[in-house]
DNA sequence: TGTACATCAGTGAACGCGCGTTCACTGATGTAC
DNA sequence: TGTACATCAGTGAACGCGCGTTCACTGATGTAC
């Protein structure tokens, strides 16, 4: 009720919206969901969002920054080698863990779809969310190029960059999407992309 | 309202089911969107099916086989050349007419999400599908591999497969996802992705 | 500093719309004689 | 082969539920004096 109280719950909603959107996507979290998860009822939702598509546009700014986040945190675990730190974040990534908690996992692949059929707004979010994640792994593929000798002119690294990640969101979003029917399958596009990535 | 009549639509329903539901998702594309799509009223729908969700098993049954039916077409095409082969799929595969008409497309993309929140019914479809695209994709990387002299075990020659085909879907519907928002990010994933795969 | 009052966040009922599903009806099909 | 009748695919109205949104209400907050 107090004005600090309010804030707080402004954020409960939203950090409700971002663990439900990507776990069950946008249209199957409904303002009942969110509120409840965020320990309020669904009444309250406008005070503090003029729609759901505001909320969802916000969710998709923010939850870009927390993936990110964990992510820049591995990299500062390895700050001397960026082999190291490629391996870490690959094991990170791809792994059972990540494909199965979409809830605090990988933004780009969680709402991959949801961005497709979503308006602009939400859409430039996404594409801003994307930046960041190309920025980190041009970074991480130069380091690697330096590391092993070779060098990286900045249009390949971006390329290169670019075939990492695809190919990272690319198999946790395929593993999920056999992981109930089957498991087996579904770990070995895993386990089979990160080692093939590794080897690079 | 004749026999053969009634097959010709229930066929009807489900390719209209088959590219709405690549288009728009499952979700979004309703009962009466389809049957209108099909030349139809709603009311005639239980006739054929007994649930949308039976029909999205169906679908979900017959849109691998049309999908991969295209790419056996393109590999039929260049029966000489593995690399040929493999450079005119990524040419259709990765490609703005691809990305901009996911009705027509690959079922692996454009379901790839609906597929991980669906039940186990329609998975197991999608994962027949999988295991179909990566059949196509194995002998493909063998293919490559002996034309350029070297050899692949089937295990290792699985695994190129696995890459190859999580890196097409992935730079596909991350593609997709930013391509109103940003059309030049979207064109430069699809094209970028696609020369990093030929070059290997 | 204490009191009176306006503000406003949260509650829960209600609205309206869309969507999956059902149902009574119709008229053509196709079968039984 | 022709006629009478049962079947049943398609129609369109209706139902029920879920979901986004609105609204009257309440009670605590925080401000004005």
């Amino acid at each position: 009720v107090s004005q600090e109280q309010k804030k707080l719950n402004r954020k409960r909603i939203v950090d409700a919206a971002a663990a439900g959107f990507r776990a069950r996507g946008i249209d199957n979290f409904g303002i009942d969901d969110l509120t409840k998860s965020a320990g309020m009822t669904h009444g309250g939702f406008y005070n503090h969002f003029a729609s759901k598509d505001d909320l969802a546009v916000e969710v998709f700014r923010d939850v870009f920054d927390a993936s990110l986040a964990g992510i820049a945190a591995i990299l500062a675990a390895h700050p001397r080698s960026s082999r190291a730190a490629f391996q870490a974040v690959l094991d990170n990534y791809l792994s059972a863990l990540h494909r199965d908690h979409p809830e605090f996992g990988c933004a780009s692949a969680a709402l991959v779809s949801d961005a497709g059929r979503r308006g602009p707004d939400a859409q430039a979010e996404y594409q801003r969310g994307l930046e960041g994640y190309l920025e980190v792994f041009i970074e991480l593929v130069t380091g690697l190029a330096r590391q092993s000798g070779t060098s990286l002119d900045p249009a390949r690294a971006r390329e290169e960059a670019i075939a990492v990640f695809t190919q990272m969101v690319g198999s946790l979003v395929v593993a999920r999407a056999v992981a109930q029917a089957s498991p087996e399958l579904s770990d070995e596009i895993i386990t089979s992309s990160r080692r093939q990535l590794k080897r690079r």
